[in-house]
DNA sequence: AAAAAAT
Protein backbone atom coordinates (compact mmCIF):
# COMPACT_ATOMS: atom_id res chain seq x y z
CA UNK A 1 0.00 0.00 0.00
CA UNK A 2 1.58 3.68 -1.14
CA UNK A 3 -0.13 7.47 -0.65
CA UNK A 4 -0.79 7.16 -4.12
CA UNK A 5 -3.25 4.59 -3.94
CA UNK A 6 -5.31 6.24 -1.67
CA UNK A 7 -6.75 9.48 -3.52
CA UNK A 8 -4.87 12.22 -2.36
CA UNK A 9 -3.95 15.37 -4.54
CA UNK A 10 -0.61 15.35 -6.30
CA UNK A 11 0.09 18.50 -4.25
CA UNK A 12 -0.34 16.58 -1.37
CA UNK A 13 1.58 13.28 -2.57
CA UNK A 14 4.76 15.25 -3.59
CA UNK A 15 4.59 17.26 0.10
CA UNK A 16 4.35 13.80 1.47
CA UNK A 17 7.00 12.54 -0.65
CA UNK A 18 9.36 15.53 0.41
CA UNK A 19 8.87 13.91 4.34
CA UNK A 20 10.26 10.42 3.12
CA UNK A 21 6.85 8.78 4.00
CA UNK A 22 5.80 6.13 1.81
CA UNK A 23 3.69 3.74 3.82
CA UNK A 24 0.12 4.85 5.09
CA UNK A 25 -0.45 4.01 9.01
CA UNK A 26 -3.26 1.87 9.23
CA UNK A 27 -5.45 4.58 10.31
CA UNK A 28 -4.23 6.52 7.24
CA UNK A 29 -4.76 4.07 4.82
CA UNK A 30 -8.45 3.45 6.48
CA UNK A 31 -9.53 7.12 6.98
CA UNK A 32 -7.99 8.93 3.88
CA UNK A 33 -10.26 7.84 1.46
CA UNK A 34 -13.35 7.86 3.47
CA UNK A 35 -12.57 12.38 4.62
CA UNK A 36 -11.92 12.43 0.64
CA UNK A 37 -15.35 11.01 -0.36
CA UNK A 38 -16.74 13.17 2.35
CA UNK A 39 -17.99 11.05 5.16
CA UNK A 40 -18.15 11.11 8.71
CA UNK A 41 -15.38 9.37 10.43
CA UNK A 42 -15.30 8.23 13.95
CA UNK A 43 -11.79 7.24 14.64
CA UNK A 44 -10.76 5.01 17.93
CA UNK A 45 -6.84 5.71 18.02
CA UNK A 46 -4.33 6.43 20.43
CA UNK A 47 -1.89 9.00 19.22
CA UNK A 48 1.36 7.83 17.25
CA UNK A 49 -0.49 5.50 15.17
CA UNK A 50 -0.72 8.42 12.60
CA UNK A 51 -3.77 9.69 13.49
CA UNK A 52 -3.12 13.57 12.72
CA UNK A 53 -1.71 12.79 9.33
CA UNK A 54 -4.73 10.76 9.01
CA UNK A 55 -7.20 14.32 8.67
CA UNK A 56 -4.59 16.12 7.42
CA UNK A 57 -3.50 15.05 4.19
CA UNK A 58 -7.14 14.31 2.89
CA UNK A 59 -8.12 18.03 4.35
CA UNK A 60 -5.04 19.66 2.50
CA UNK A 61 -7.02 17.67 -0.93
CA UNK A 62 -10.13 19.03 -0.32
CA UNK A 63 -8.91 22.39 0.85
CA UNK A 64 -7.61 23.25 -3.17
CA UNK A 65 -11.16 23.73 -4.14
CA UNK A 66 -12.50 27.19 -2.86
CA UNK A 67 -11.48 29.82 -1.18
CA UNK A 68 -11.95 30.96 2.69
CA UNK A 69 -13.47 34.14 3.46
CA UNK A 70 -12.88 36.75 6.18
CA UNK A 71 -13.78 35.71 9.63
CA UNK A 72 -15.15 32.49 8.20
CA UNK A 73 -13.14 29.82 8.42
CA UNK A 74 -13.84 26.63 6.58
CA UNK A 75 -12.26 24.08 8.39
CA UNK A 76 -12.12 23.71 12.09
CA UNK A 77 -10.15 21.24 14.07
CA UNK A 78 -10.43 21.40 17.89
CA UNK A 79 -7.59 20.32 20.20
CA UNK A 80 -7.23 19.83 24.30
CA UNK A 81 -4.28 21.48 24.73
CA UNK A 82 -2.26 24.35 23.06
CA UNK A 83 0.76 22.25 22.36
CA UNK A 84 -1.18 19.78 20.65
CA UNK A 85 -2.48 22.44 18.98
CA UNK A 86 0.57 23.90 17.62
CA UNK A 87 1.57 20.43 16.61
CA UNK A 88 -1.41 19.86 14.32
CA UNK A 89 -0.25 23.39 13.30
CA UNK A 90 3.19 22.22 12.60
CA UNK A 91 1.65 19.10 10.25
CA UNK A 92 -0.09 21.55 8.20
CA UNK A 93 2.98 23.62 7.79
CA UNK A 94 4.78 20.33 6.61
CA UNK A 95 2.27 18.75 4.20
CA UNK A 96 0.86 22.18 2.62
CA UNK A 97 4.05 23.34 1.44
CA UNK A 98 2.59 23.06 -2.08
CA UNK A 99 -0.81 24.89 -1.10
CA UNK A 100 -1.35 28.59 -0.38
CA UNK A 101 -3.38 27.98 2.22
CA UNK A 102 -4.05 30.29 5.19
CA UNK A 103 -3.65 28.35 9.04
CA UNK A 104 -4.67 29.82 11.85
CA UNK A 105 -3.79 28.78 15.98
CA UNK A 106 -6.51 30.03 18.18
CA UNK A 107 -5.19 29.16 22.09
CA UNK A 108 -5.24 30.84 24.68
CA UNK A 109 -2.28 32.51 26.71
CA UNK A 110 -1.09 34.24 23.76
CA UNK A 111 -2.16 37.71 22.31
CA UNK A 112 -5.16 38.32 20.48
CA UNK A 113 -4.02 40.69 17.85
CA UNK A 114 -1.94 38.68 15.43
CA UNK A 115 -4.80 35.65 15.96
CA UNK A 116 -7.66 38.08 15.05
CA UNK A 117 -5.76 39.22 11.69
CA UNK A 118 -5.25 35.94 10.55
CA UNK A 119 -8.85 35.44 10.95
CA UNK A 120 -9.77 38.39 9.31
CA UNK A 121 -7.41 37.58 6.48
CA UNK A 122 -9.81 34.21 5.54
CA UNK A 123 -8.23 31.08 7.39
CA UNK A 124 -8.42 28.13 4.94
CA UNK A 125 -7.40 26.16 8.37
CA UNK A 126 -8.66 26.77 12.17
CA UNK A 127 -7.12 24.75 14.92
CA UNK A 128 -7.90 25.63 18.38
CA UNK A 129 -8.55 25.10 22.14
CA UNK A 130 -12.46 25.61 23.18
CA UNK A 131 -11.65 28.41 25.14
CA UNK A 132 -10.36 30.83 23.25
CA UNK A 133 -12.23 29.51 20.36
CA UNK A 134 -15.67 30.32 22.25
CA UNK A 135 -14.24 33.72 23.24
CA UNK A 136 -13.49 34.74 19.46
CA UNK A 137 -17.22 33.43 18.35
CA UNK A 138 -18.89 35.11 21.32
CA UNK A 139 -17.14 38.48 20.90
CA UNK A 140 -18.43 38.06 16.72
CA UNK A 141 -14.97 38.16 15.64
CA UNK A 142 -15.20 34.91 14.31
CA UNK A 143 -18.15 33.26 12.42
CA UNK A 144 -18.02 29.31 12.11
CA UNK A 145 -20.87 28.97 9.65
CA UNK A 146 -18.47 28.69 6.62
CA UNK A 147 -17.36 25.29 8.45
CA UNK A 148 -17.10 22.67 5.90
CA UNK A 149 -14.83 20.08 8.14
CA UNK A 150 -15.24 19.51 11.92
CA UNK A 151 -12.36 17.82 12.97
CA UNK A 152 -12.75 17.17 17.50
CA UNK A 153 -9.62 15.34 18.53
CA UNK A 154 -8.90 13.50 21.50
CA UNK A 155 -12.41 14.01 22.32
CA UNK A 156 -11.77 11.75 25.55
CA UNK A 157 -9.17 13.70 27.03
CA UNK A 158 -12.04 16.52 26.02
CA UNK A 159 -13.99 14.78 28.34
CA UNK A 160 -11.65 14.58 31.24
CA UNK A 161 -11.03 18.26 31.14
CA UNK A 162 -14.37 18.99 31.11
CA UNK A 163 -14.64 20.37 27.84
CA UNK A 164 -18.01 18.20 26.30
CA UNK A 165 -19.89 20.99 27.25
CA UNK A 166 -18.17 23.44 25.10
CA UNK A 167 -17.36 20.95 22.56
CA UNK A 168 -21.62 20.76 22.11
CA UNK A 169 -21.90 24.89 22.02
CA UNK A 170 -19.34 24.56 19.10
CA UNK A 171 -21.08 22.11 17.53
CA UNK A 172 -24.13 24.11 17.46
CA UNK A 173 -22.57 26.94 16.23
CA UNK A 174 -21.42 24.79 12.76
CA UNK A 175 -23.34 24.02 9.65
CA UNK A 176 -25.62 20.66 10.20
CA UNK A 177 -23.89 20.08 6.64
CA UNK A 178 -20.60 19.90 7.38
CA UNK A 179 -18.58 16.51 7.64
CA UNK A 180 -17.09 15.50 10.81
CA UNK A 181 -13.73 13.76 11.75
CA UNK A 182 -13.72 12.58 15.55
CA UNK A 183 -11.16 10.83 16.95
CA UNK A 184 -10.84 9.33 20.39
CA UNK A 185 -8.76 6.56 21.79
CA UNK A 186 -11.34 5.11 24.30
CA UNK A 187 -15.26 5.08 24.13
CA UNK A 188 -16.97 5.96 27.47
CA UNK A 189 -20.18 6.36 27.60
CA UNK A 190 -20.33 9.75 27.65
CA UNK A 191 -18.04 10.05 24.30
CA UNK A 192 -20.50 7.43 22.13
CA UNK A 193 -23.74 9.87 23.15
CA UNK A 194 -21.43 12.60 21.81
CA UNK A 195 -20.92 10.65 18.71
CA UNK A 196 -24.50 9.88 17.69
CA UNK A 197 -25.27 13.10 18.67
CA UNK A 198 -23.11 15.19 16.32
CA UNK A 199 -21.61 12.31 13.91
CA UNK A 200 -23.73 11.38 10.59
CA UNK A 201 -23.67 7.69 9.65
CA UNK A 202 -20.24 7.60 10.41
CA UNK A 203 -17.27 5.14 8.96
CA UNK A 204 -16.12 3.73 12.25
CA UNK A 205 -12.06 3.02 11.81
CA UNK A 206 -10.35 1.26 15.16
CA UNK A 207 -6.49 0.34 14.86
CA UNK A 208 -4.83 -0.41 18.39
CA UNK A 209 -6.72 -1.32 21.29
CA UNK A 210 -6.98 0.93 23.99
CA UNK A 211 -4.76 0.03 27.19
CA UNK A 212 -2.51 -1.69 24.53
CA UNK A 213 1.55 -0.80 25.20
CA UNK A 214 3.79 -0.59 22.36
CA UNK A 215 6.26 -3.71 21.95
CA UNK A 216 8.66 -1.06 20.67
CA UNK A 217 8.51 0.26 24.62
CA UNK A 218 10.95 -1.69 27.22
CA UNK A 219 9.47 -1.18 30.67
CA UNK A 220 11.20 -1.42 34.24
CA UNK A 221 10.43 -0.53 37.74
CA UNK A 222 12.66 0.81 40.04
CA UNK A 223 12.54 1.14 43.75
CA UNK A 224 13.32 4.13 45.58
CA UNK A 225 12.38 5.83 48.76
CA UNK A 226 10.59 8.92 48.19
CA UNK A 227 12.22 12.38 49.29
CA UNK A 228 15.60 14.18 47.83
CA UNK A 229 16.72 10.31 47.71
CA UNK A 230 14.00 10.11 44.94
CA UNK A 231 15.98 12.68 43.36
CA UNK A 232 19.16 11.31 43.72
CA UNK A 233 17.49 7.44 42.02
CA UNK A 234 16.90 9.98 38.89
CA UNK A 235 19.90 11.60 38.59
CA UNK A 236 21.54 7.85 38.09
CA UNK A 237 19.25 6.04 36.45
CA UNK A 238 19.98 9.22 33.71
CA UNK A 239 23.61 9.31 34.35
CA UNK A 240 23.60 5.44 33.74
CA UNK A 241 20.88 4.12 31.18
CA UNK A 242 21.44 2.32 28.24
CA UNK A 243 21.48 3.86 25.00
CA UNK A 244 20.32 7.35 26.46
CA UNK A 245 19.56 10.11 23.84
CA UNK A 246 17.27 12.15 25.57
CA UNK A 247 14.09 12.00 28.32
CA UNK A 248 10.74 13.23 28.99
CA UNK A 249 10.23 13.12 33.19
CA UNK A 250 6.84 12.88 34.64
CA UNK A 251 5.45 14.06 37.57
CA UNK A 252 1.97 13.92 39.02
CA UNK A 253 1.72 17.50 40.43
CA UNK A 254 2.87 20.79 38.63
CA UNK A 255 4.80 22.02 41.94
CA UNK A 256 6.94 18.74 41.83
CA UNK A 257 7.62 19.81 38.49
CA UNK A 258 9.18 22.90 39.55
CA UNK A 259 10.91 21.36 42.31
CA UNK A 260 12.85 18.88 40.13
CA UNK A 261 13.39 21.02 37.01
CA UNK A 262 15.06 23.24 39.25
CA UNK A 263 17.13 20.76 41.32
CA UNK A 264 17.89 18.59 37.74
CA UNK A 265 19.53 22.15 36.68
CA UNK A 266 21.10 22.60 39.65
CA UNK A 267 22.86 19.29 39.26
CA UNK A 268 24.05 20.36 36.08
CA UNK A 269 21.68 18.79 33.58
CA UNK A 270 20.39 20.22 30.94
CA UNK A 271 16.60 19.92 31.54
CA UNK A 272 13.60 22.22 30.27
CA UNK A 273 10.08 22.17 32.06
CA UNK A 274 6.63 21.64 31.13
CA UNK A 275 2.99 22.01 32.61
CA UNK A 276 0.19 24.31 32.59
CA UNK A 277 0.82 26.62 35.25
CA UNK A 278 4.13 28.09 33.24
CA UNK A 279 2.94 30.79 30.80
CA UNK A 280 2.80 29.83 27.01
CA UNK A 281 6.39 31.53 26.28
CA UNK A 282 7.95 29.29 28.44
CA UNK A 283 5.97 26.32 27.29
CA UNK A 284 6.68 26.54 23.64
CA UNK A 285 10.27 27.41 24.37
CA UNK A 286 11.05 24.44 26.53
CA UNK A 287 9.06 21.70 24.28
CA UNK A 288 11.37 23.94 21.11
CA UNK A 289 14.32 23.20 23.55
CA UNK A 290 13.84 19.93 24.10
CA UNK A 291 13.27 19.36 20.37
CA UNK A 292 16.04 20.51 18.92
CA UNK A 293 18.50 18.88 21.45
CA UNK A 294 19.23 22.23 22.99
CA UNK A 295 17.81 20.49 26.41
CA UNK A 296 17.81 16.60 26.92
CA UNK A 297 15.75 16.29 29.62
CA UNK A 298 12.05 18.04 29.92
CA UNK A 299 10.25 17.77 33.42
CA UNK A 300 6.41 17.57 32.56
CA UNK A 301 2.96 17.27 34.08
CA UNK A 302 0.55 15.34 32.55
CA UNK A 303 -0.49 18.45 30.04
CA UNK A 304 2.45 16.63 27.90
CA UNK A 305 0.94 13.01 28.76
CA UNK A 306 -0.69 12.58 25.67
CA UNK A 307 -0.38 13.57 22.10
CA UNK A 308 2.79 15.16 21.68
CA UNK A 309 4.81 13.41 19.20
CA UNK A 310 8.59 14.60 19.63
CA UNK A 311 10.21 11.85 17.03
CA UNK A 312 13.09 9.74 18.98
CA UNK A 313 12.68 10.50 22.66
CA UNK A 314 14.94 7.48 24.13
CA UNK A 315 13.45 6.99 27.15
CA UNK A 316 10.72 8.26 29.77
CA UNK A 317 10.89 8.39 32.70
CA UNK A 318 7.71 8.04 35.27
CA UNK A 319 9.27 10.32 38.33
CA UNK A 320 6.41 9.91 40.25
CA UNK A 321 3.62 6.29 39.42
CA UNK A 322 0.63 8.15 37.64
CA UNK A 323 -2.50 7.84 39.95
CA UNK A 324 -4.66 7.15 37.20
CA UNK A 325 -3.51 3.75 35.09
CA UNK A 326 -4.53 5.85 32.01
CA UNK A 327 -1.57 7.83 32.45
CA UNK A 328 0.62 5.48 32.50
CA UNK A 329 0.14 4.04 29.26
CA UNK A 330 0.15 7.95 27.35
CA UNK A 331 3.25 8.82 29.33
CA UNK A 332 5.07 6.11 28.13
CA UNK A 333 3.82 5.74 24.75
CA UNK A 334 5.97 9.25 24.57
CA UNK A 335 8.60 7.13 23.90
CA UNK A 336 9.17 3.65 21.52
CA UNK A 337 7.36 5.59 18.69
CA UNK A 338 7.89 5.57 14.47
CA UNK A 339 8.99 1.78 15.63
CA UNK A 340 12.09 3.18 17.28
CA UNK A 341 12.84 1.53 20.71
CA UNK A 342 12.20 3.27 23.77
CA UNK A 343 12.43 2.33 27.57
CA UNK A 344 10.07 3.77 30.31
CA UNK A 345 10.87 3.81 33.41
CA UNK A 346 8.80 3.69 36.68
CA UNK A 347 10.70 5.17 40.23
CA UNK A 348 8.36 3.50 42.73
CA UNK A 349 7.63 4.43 46.41
CA UNK A 350 6.27 2.53 49.12
CA UNK A 351 3.31 4.60 48.75
CA UNK A 352 2.71 3.95 44.92
CA UNK A 353 2.16 0.12 45.12
CA UNK A 354 -1.44 0.37 45.28
CA UNK A 355 -1.76 2.86 41.75
CA UNK A 356 1.30 0.13 40.61
CA UNK A 357 -1.58 -2.82 41.07
CA UNK A 358 -3.61 -1.09 38.94
CA UNK A 359 -1.76 -0.15 35.97
CA UNK A 360 -0.44 -3.67 35.88
CA UNK A 361 -4.40 -5.13 35.48
CA UNK A 362 -5.22 -2.09 32.54
CA UNK A 363 -1.86 -3.31 30.94
CA UNK A 364 -2.29 -6.78 31.31
CA UNK A 365 0.90 -7.40 32.46
CA UNK A 366 3.37 -7.11 35.24
CA UNK A 367 6.33 -5.13 34.82
CA UNK A 368 9.56 -6.11 35.93
CA UNK A 369 11.75 -4.67 38.66
CA UNK A 370 15.19 -3.39 37.31
CA UNK A 371 18.17 -5.98 38.79
CA UNK A 372 14.96 -7.71 40.66
CA UNK A 373 15.04 -5.11 43.24
CA UNK A 374 11.36 -4.81 44.79
CA UNK A 375 10.62 -2.18 47.46
CA UNK A 376 11.37 -4.75 49.69
CA UNK A 377 15.24 -5.23 48.98
CA UNK A 378 15.36 -1.54 50.01
CA UNK A 379 17.12 -1.22 53.38
CA UNK A 380 15.96 0.28 56.97
CA UNK A 381 18.56 2.65 55.93
CA UNK A 382 17.23 3.87 52.65
CA UNK A 383 14.10 4.27 53.92
CA UNK A 384 15.49 6.22 57.24
CA UNK A 385 17.53 8.33 54.87
CA UNK A 386 14.45 9.34 52.94
CA UNK A 387 12.48 11.32 55.43
CA UNK A 388 15.20 13.18 57.19
CA UNK A 389 12.82 15.88 58.55
CA UNK A 390 10.74 13.24 60.47
CA UNK A 391 13.84 12.06 62.10
CA UNK A 392 13.20 15.09 64.64
CA UNK A 393 15.59 13.97 67.72
CA UNK A 394 16.51 10.89 67.17
CA UNK A 395 19.79 11.29 65.93
CA UNK A 396 22.02 14.19 66.52
CA UNK A 397 23.37 15.68 64.09
CA UNK A 398 26.87 14.00 64.65
CA UNK A 399 25.78 11.06 64.39
CA UNK A 400 23.73 11.37 61.24
CA UNK A 401 27.54 12.53 59.52
CA UNK A 402 28.23 9.29 58.06
CA UNK A 403 32.03 7.91 58.09
CA UNK A 404 33.54 9.15 54.99
CA UNK A 405 33.83 6.81 52.07
CA UNK A 406 37.12 5.62 50.34
CA UNK A 407 35.81 7.82 47.12
CA UNK A 408 36.31 10.86 49.84
CA UNK A 409 39.64 10.38 50.33
CA UNK A 410 40.36 10.90 46.86
CA UNK A 411 38.17 13.43 46.43
CA UNK A 412 39.15 15.64 49.33
CA UNK A 413 37.19 18.54 48.14
CA UNK A 414 34.14 17.35 47.71
CA UNK A 415 33.79 15.42 51.17
CA UNK A 416 31.17 17.71 52.66
CA UNK A 417 28.54 16.93 50.03
CA UNK A 418 29.93 13.64 49.15
CA UNK A 419 28.99 12.82 53.10
CA UNK A 420 25.61 14.05 52.54
CA UNK A 421 25.29 12.25 48.93
CA UNK A 422 26.61 8.74 49.37
CA UNK A 423 24.19 6.83 50.89
CA UNK A 424 21.14 7.22 48.05
CA UNK A 425 24.35 6.86 45.34
CA UNK A 426 25.65 4.38 46.65
CA UNK A 427 22.63 1.74 47.33
CA UNK A 428 23.20 -1.72 48.62
CA UNK A 429 24.68 -4.18 46.07
CA UNK A 430 20.57 -5.41 45.38
CA UNK A 431 19.48 -1.83 45.47
CA UNK A 432 17.41 -0.41 42.99
CA UNK A 433 20.74 1.83 41.27
CA UNK A 434 23.62 -1.28 41.29
CA UNK A 435 22.06 -1.40 37.97
CA UNK A 436 25.12 -0.07 35.60
CA UNK A 437 28.21 -0.52 35.89
CA UNK A 438 29.12 2.51 34.16
CA UNK A 439 27.61 5.05 31.45
CA UNK A 440 28.16 3.58 28.05
CA UNK A 441 27.33 6.85 26.13
CA UNK A 442 29.79 8.57 24.19
CA UNK A 443 30.39 11.84 25.96
CA UNK A 444 28.72 14.14 23.27
CA UNK A 445 25.66 12.08 24.03
CA UNK A 446 25.70 12.69 27.85
CA UNK A 447 23.45 15.60 29.66
CA UNK A 448 26.62 17.14 30.52
CA UNK A 449 27.19 18.10 26.67
CA UNK A 450 27.93 21.52 27.09
CA UNK A 451 30.88 20.86 29.60
CA UNK A 452 32.58 18.06 27.04
CA UNK A 453 35.81 20.21 26.74
CA UNK A 454 36.65 19.56 30.23
CA UNK A 455 38.97 17.09 31.06
CA UNK A 456 37.06 14.12 32.13
CA UNK A 457 38.36 13.64 35.83
CA UNK A 458 37.42 9.63 36.02
CA UNK A 459 36.81 6.87 33.68
CA UNK A 460 34.01 4.76 33.02
CA UNK A 461 32.64 4.96 37.12
CA UNK A 462 31.34 2.41 39.56
CA UNK A 463 27.91 2.52 40.89
CA UNK A 464 29.28 3.71 43.95
CA UNK A 465 30.83 6.33 42.70
CA UNK A 466 28.97 9.67 41.55
CA UNK A 467 30.18 11.85 38.70
CA UNK A 468 32.67 14.42 40.17
CA UNK A 469 30.65 17.33 41.28
CA UNK A 470 33.12 20.06 39.69
CA UNK A 471 31.73 19.29 36.13
CA UNK A 472 28.20 19.38 37.49
CA UNK A 473 28.50 23.07 38.78
CA UNK A 474 31.23 24.22 37.06
CA UNK A 475 28.81 26.92 35.74
CA UNK A 476 27.66 28.11 39.01
CA UNK A 477 28.80 30.30 41.60
CA UNK A 478 29.73 27.71 44.42
CA UNK A 479 28.92 30.18 46.98
CA UNK A 480 25.49 30.29 45.82
CA UNK A 481 25.19 26.11 44.93
CA UNK A 482 26.27 25.76 48.54
CA UNK A 483 24.21 27.98 50.53
CA UNK A 484 21.00 26.63 48.28
CA UNK A 485 21.86 23.17 49.39
CA UNK A 486 21.51 23.55 53.71
CA UNK A 487 17.84 23.59 52.91
CA UNK A 488 16.60 20.08 52.46
CA UNK A 489 18.86 17.54 51.68
CA UNK A 490 20.29 15.89 54.52
CA UNK A 491 23.59 17.58 54.92
CA UNK A 492 25.46 17.80 58.44
CA UNK A 493 25.19 20.82 59.93
CA UNK A 494 28.44 22.69 59.85
CA UNK A 495 29.39 25.18 62.31
CA UNK A 496 27.93 24.20 65.34
CA UNK A 497 30.13 21.40 66.11
CA UNK A 498 28.46 18.30 67.50
CA UNK A 499 26.09 20.37 69.50
CA UNK A 500 22.78 21.31 68.02
CA UNK A 501 20.41 23.47 70.36
CA UNK A 502 17.38 21.27 70.83
CA UNK A 503 14.86 23.51 69.45
CA UNK A 504 16.75 22.63 65.69
CA UNK A 505 15.96 18.89 65.95
CA UNK A 506 12.44 19.42 67.02
CA UNK A 507 9.92 18.27 63.99
CA UNK A 508 8.95 21.79 61.76
CA UNK A 509 5.54 21.55 60.27
CA UNK A 510 6.02 24.34 56.93
CA UNK A 511 3.34 25.68 55.18
CA UNK A 512 3.37 24.80 51.66
CA UNK A 513 4.17 27.71 50.38
CA UNK A 514 7.46 27.94 52.44
CA UNK A 515 8.81 24.41 51.97
CA UNK A 516 8.17 24.95 48.15
CA UNK A 517 11.07 27.99 48.81
CA UNK A 518 13.27 25.53 50.71
CA UNK A 519 12.93 22.53 48.32
CA UNK A 520 13.53 25.09 45.25
CA UNK A 521 17.87 23.85 46.24
C1' DA B 1 -3.25 12.03 45.48
C1' DA B 2 -3.91 15.65 39.27
C1' DA B 3 -3.90 18.31 35.07
C1' DA B 4 -5.86 20.91 31.65
C1' DA B 5 -8.48 25.29 29.51
C1' DA B 6 -10.74 31.98 28.48
C1' DT B 7 -9.47 36.40 31.23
Amino acid sequence: MTFRELGLSEKVLQAVEASGYTTPTPIQAQAIPEVLAGRDVLGIAQTGTGKTAAFTLPMLSRLEQGRARARMPRTLILEPTRELAAQVEESFGRYGINHKLNVALLIGGVSFGDQETKIMRGADVLIATPGRLLDFAERGKLLLTGIEILVIDEADRMLDMGFIPDIERICKLVPFTRQTLFFSATMPTEIVRLTEAFLHNPVRIEVAPAASTSATIAQVLVASPSGPAKRETLRHLIRSVDNFKNAIIFCNRKRDVAILHKSLQKHGFRAGALHGDMDQRSRMASLDAFKNGEVDLIVCSDVAARGLDIPDVSHVFNFDVPVHAEDYVHRIGRTGRAGKLGTAISIVTRADQKHLAEIEKLIGRVVEWQQGATLDTLTQDDEEEASPRQRGGRRTSGERTRAPREHSAREPREQSKRTREAPHDAPKSNGPAAAKAHDPRPQEARSQEPRQHEPRQHAPRAPEQKVPDHRERSHQRPDRARSRDNGHDDQPVVGMGDHVPSFLLRPVKLKPSVVEEAEEA
